[in-house]
DNA sequence: CGAAAATGTGGCATCGATGCCACATTTGGG
DNA sequence: CCCAAATGTGGCATCGATGCCACATTTTCG
């Protein structure tokens, strides 16, 4: 490319860029009368103002339409009011109540939400995290996948909550169900109705989530002096299609009289097989879950859930993370438990006499 | 204050925030040699940079753990990477697939979402507008409330993309579902079985969503010689209690023999009122939806509905919003419609005889 | 072989807001 | 009535990356 050419795109560049020049401080600032640090106080910062001042600098902001840049003050202040939120799958509704928690809460103290999916993909999940730190966000909320996303960014100065589950002994604050409470008063609830050979669909224990309801479903069998069969739990994979080739087989080789899935996914994929081998229910076969999403009160008959208030659940993410970020917190970790709330409804009843 | 007491005021402010002073462009610069300039060009820019510095830089970063800073580029380089996601209830399946899509599309392109929800409240609406004015950001992908919004965004230089939906003689490009044609085909469908007197839910028409379905299930009847009751279209407000209560009120004072729920939060009233009434769906009554929810097809009968790809027209929001940042397209105005399919369930079948 | 072009890298100013200090002005007390 | 404390505002450097230019070096070609 000749000089010419290089010097006409460069014009071209420089036209580009200021397509609409925003007002500074500085504009405030003679608008005003004042100086841009004054303008600053009177407009942000916690620094004096006189009311007199306030006043007059606000009205010239308003009137030349002056807005702030966060990528300044972010610099400069070495902060940023951005919170990532870091989850699996916002067509599931479980992430997609937490995530509307979260954003209340956020968008009530002035905080804004940078939402990402990873999938449920360790190489997702770190890119994300790399990501959020670029953003220099003072804090995440993350359903994590594997420890590591948590711990590098606490390595990195990122005040993290971890939201519905922990992985090992990773750091940083977590909110979550009382799983195995949950579990278990579910298991109790179909035990009184005389249920004595229950199958728990359940596709991973190696999180604090599966392991907790596995163990409240454990607990309530012992409570009772219910002998619990192993073979009973049906391990599958996180999938609703998994789900039900799992139940049919669960079905196929056992003789349960009620079903509790541990989540809404694998819910979709065993109330599917019912609905096929035309069970009647809960005459035949008592159908139970963990986590209640809409869906679960329109079917025929609505299913028996239990409720794990997972929009309280985000707001209490991030009402938790904000309070760290503010230093309201002593060092020491927090867990947060949610109590969930068994819901009854027509998918359980006695089990049949056989 | 003494002077001296002074100083280690300062001292103590000064070690405050420098938690963990993360390195900077001129850190790797030293580590690896090279002029900061030389270091920006290597890692970020477009500017040239031989691919042995390029090279040496690389490693250099990675070895001391180096991150960008986004606000610091943003600064400099008035742009953003973030975009925008104004909407109105992420707790709503229709908006939460549509969320997904664009944060899917955005993620693959290195963007970030930042996501608020606004209620469908105006004064909400135009707080974020003002929040995501001051993040710099290069566009807003938004399911408008008021056409004031996509304005002032699109009046600061910032490229909007409405969603779902057109308001007024807004600017700004428009993703929305072919929402005339899907409602005249599942018209269209209903009145094939034979059915004359279908009742349509709706609670807007002032959008071009509701105006553009009811226009549809109008156009159906003119297609086929079937005169329109215009009692028979029923008005409802957005709210599933809302829409069980007019269900009830239609079938009270009118003999449809079909139900058409203009959207899926609608669907939900209509569908407890006829589990309420013990109607025999599709035998004594026919129902079908627009936006097909996973419910949907869970329920017994499944619901027929029209599918307007929620994911994909999150998606193609996107990528038009893109194309646009980037300066791909030209000046005018593009409206895409998204052609929606028809899914024939059991909930809709022959009109009975009366 | 020497001048001109191409190539690769460094220097410096800058984006916009704010933290910190200095300093001018007002207030209060002896 | 004068000096010290309190009060309110301005000046200046700075956060970290990058755009633009200059310039040293290498390459090209008449």
């Amino acid at each position: 490319m000749s000089p010419r050419g290089q010097q006409a795109a460069r014009a071209v560049q420089q036209t580009v860029q200021p397509s609409v020049r925003r007002p500074t401080v500085q504009d405030v600032a003679r608008e005003a009368g004042v100086s841009p640090s004054t303008v600053s106080r009177a407009l942000h910062t916690r620094g004096y103002a006189s009311p007199d001042v306030r006043a007059r600098v606000r009205a010239a902001a308003e009137r030349i339409g002056y807005v702030l840049d966060h990528n300044a003050r972010n610099l400069r202040s070495r902060t940023s009011t951005s919170i990532g939120v870091l989850i699996s799958d916002l067509r599931n509704p479980f992430y997609a109540d937490l995530a509307a928690g979260i954003e209340e809460e956020l968008r009530a103290a002035e905080y804004q939400m940078v939402l990402v999916n990873d999938n449920g993909d360790p190489a997702e999940e770190m890119r994300a995290a790399e990501t959020l730190l670029a953003m220099r966000v003072p804090g995440v909320i993350v359903t994590p996948v594997t420890a590591k996303c948590p711990r590098v960014l606490q390595e990195n100065g990122v005040h993290v909550v971890c939201a519905d589950r922990e992985l090992g002994r990773s750091n940083g604050d977590v909110v979550m169900s009382d799983n195995k409470a949950g579990a278990r008063e579910l298991t109790d609830h179909l035990i009184a109705l005389g249920h004595t050979r229950i199958g728990l669909l359940i596709d991973e224990t190696k999180w604090s989530t599966g392991a907790g309801r596995l163990a409240g479903f454990r607990a309530a069998h012992l409570d009772n002096f219910v002998d619990l069969d192993e073979d009973l739990i049906a391990y599958t994979s996180f999938d609703a299609d998994a789900a039900r080739e799992t139940t049919r087989k669960l079905l196929n080789e056992h003789d349960v009289t009620a079903i509790i899935s541990a989540n809404n996914v694998l819910a979709q994929g065993a109330l599917a097989e019912l609905k096929d081998r035309r069970l009647k229910v809960p005459r035949q076969l008592s159908l139970a879950a963990y986590d209640d999403v809409p869906w679960m009160s329109l079917v025929q008959p609505a299913l028996t859930t239990v409720d794990q208030h997972t929009v309280e659940l985000g707001r209490s993410c991030a009402r938790l993370l904000l309070a760290r970020i503010r230093g309201e917190l002593p060092a020491k970790r927090r867990i947060v438990r949610v109590a969930p709330r068994l819901i009854v409804r027509g998918s359980t009843g006695p089990a049949p006499r056989g």
